[in-house]
Parts: C-alpha cells; structure tokens; sequence
DNA sequence: GTATTGCTTTACGTTTACGTCAACGTCAAG
DNA sequence: CTTGACGTTGACGTAAACGTAAAGCAATAC
C-alpha cells in the first residue's frame, strides 16, 4: 500500500541524452538553450536533472524555431507566459504582448496561406502540361 | 497615337537604391540575394536593372524569409517555379517537389495554430484573474 | 573644372545557432 | 582497479545572412 506511505507521487525525471533523444536534438542544442536561458533543469551535483516542465518548454522552443523565430525572441515569449500577473499593471502588460505576438502570427499565416494558394495553383497548370503530354 | 508606332510597352525599370527602398531591406541585402543566385537583375555596362520580374521574385523571396525558411531553400522553391516543364519526366519530378513543398508548409500551419490556441486559452486566464482584481 | 551623389566591387566583421574537440569527473562492470 | 559509458565545462570552429568600410567609376550640380 504505496499509496498510504508516499507523499506524492514520485516525478518522473530524465537525463539530457534522453531528452536530446526523445525530441531528436543533440545534447549540444539542449545546453545551447540552458546558456540562453531557455530552459533550467534541476542540478544534482554537477548532474542536469529535466522534469517534465523543461520537456514542456523544449517542445515550445522547437515548435518556436520550426516557425523561424531566433531563439531570444522565443525566450522572450516562453517567459511571458511564466511572467508574474500579480497586480494590474503587469497583467495589462502581459495582455499587450499577447496582442504584438497575435498580430505577428497572424502575419505568418497570411504569408503561409498565400504560399499555400500559390502552391495549388502552380500544381494545377502542372497537371494541365501532364494532360496535354498524355 | 502611340499605340500605332511602338512595338512594345516600354517595360518600367528600377535601380537597386529603389528596389530595396521599396521593399524596406538594404541594397546590400539584395546583392546579397544575387550573390545566392536568387535574383539576376539586368545589367547595363555594370549596372544593375530590376525589371518586375525582379520585383516579384524578391517578393517571393522576403515572404520566405518571414516564414522562415533559409535562403538556399528560397532558392529551390523558386527555381523550381522556373524549372524546364517540356518532358514528362520533369513534370513528374516538379510534381513530386510541390508535395514536398505542401508537406512542409502545413506543418507550419499546425505549428502556427497550435501556437495561436495557446495564445487565446493564455489571454482568457489573463483575462480571469484581470476580473478577479476588480 | 570639381564636388557631390549614386552605383559598383572587394573584403573583412558580426550575429545566431549550434558543431566539435579537449580535458576532466563519476559511477557500475569486469 | 581500470575501463567504458555518460556526464561536465570551456574553448574554438563554422555556416548563414547580412553589415560595414575601402576604394573606385560615372553622371549630374554648381
């Protein structure tokens, strides 16, 4: 009976090899974002411990680069949503960066939908060569 | 009546100064952009001249960039809307390249959604606990 | 004339985002 | 006890995307 005797439950911990592993990373790029300040696993000794926090925030850093935004800027949005929302003024701050990252976004998928469109367009007058060519 | 006498509308040109102006990025940037091969301007004696074509291209070229993809990428998605069509071999393979081109980009946009629902469900806790401090 | 303005090339500098050693600590296995 | 396997901290290297400075030609401006 476990249960009765344990305070919490035990958190699952992992290593940076197997971090690097799982999100397909070297062990390299984990600390390249510990020195930016991207991430701050626990230490145990020398030793970096990640739980699942710093999972969580390696997966919005990568989502973060796979739409092309440099890591400082991702640094910056990563930290806002841990930014402190105590009095009025910060949450109104708080509320105005959402807004510029929105509009940023938004942006982004203007650009994306356009590319998109153009895409479809082209494979079309594509297939229309291939059926002149058939 | 000068449509009786000319063989052509005289194609309107701009220098690089008004290009880059234009575009908001600096000439050297679009040197740069030639340096890669992404763009060849028109030259006369050694100075350059940018026809639309040119325009469009750059065009194509900064929209890439603000989604993120490296130069030497742009380059390949550009070319291949330029790529010789003639044979059915051709086809075959830019057809195959546009899926590729489409595989990417909705990943992009699942990216960028997946980013956006985030920013909503964190701008309606912020919103909360703004109603909570009255 | 010459002086300024705008274009050119060459070439080295800078920032970002890591890669790649080198040199060392540590802990379980043989 | 020493040999790996895995961890650590520097420190230097590199590729991409330009910035920037140097030095030159060429056409208007005075």
């Amino acid at each position: 009976m476990p249960v009765a005797t344990r305070a919490k439950a035990p958190e699952q911990t992992w290593t940076i090899r197997e971090i690097a592993e799982e999100f397909d990373v070297t062990h390299r790029t984990v600390r390249h974002y510990e020195d930016l300040g991207l991430i701050s696993p626990e230490r145990v000794g020398t030793t970096r411990i990640y739980h699942r926090r710093d999972k969580t925030r390696l997966g919005l850093i990568l989502r973060g680069k796979r739409l092309g935004f440099p890591l400082e800027e991702i640094r910056t949005i990563i930290d806002l949503y841990d930014a402190p929302r105590g009095r009025r003024s910060q949450l109104e701050y708080v509320l105005g960066q959402i807004d510029e990252r929105r509009s940023d976004l938004e942006q982004r998928r203007r650009d994306l939908d356009a590319a998109l469109s153009e895409l479809d367009r082209f494979e079309e007058s594509c297939r229309n060569d291939l059926g002149r060519l058939g």
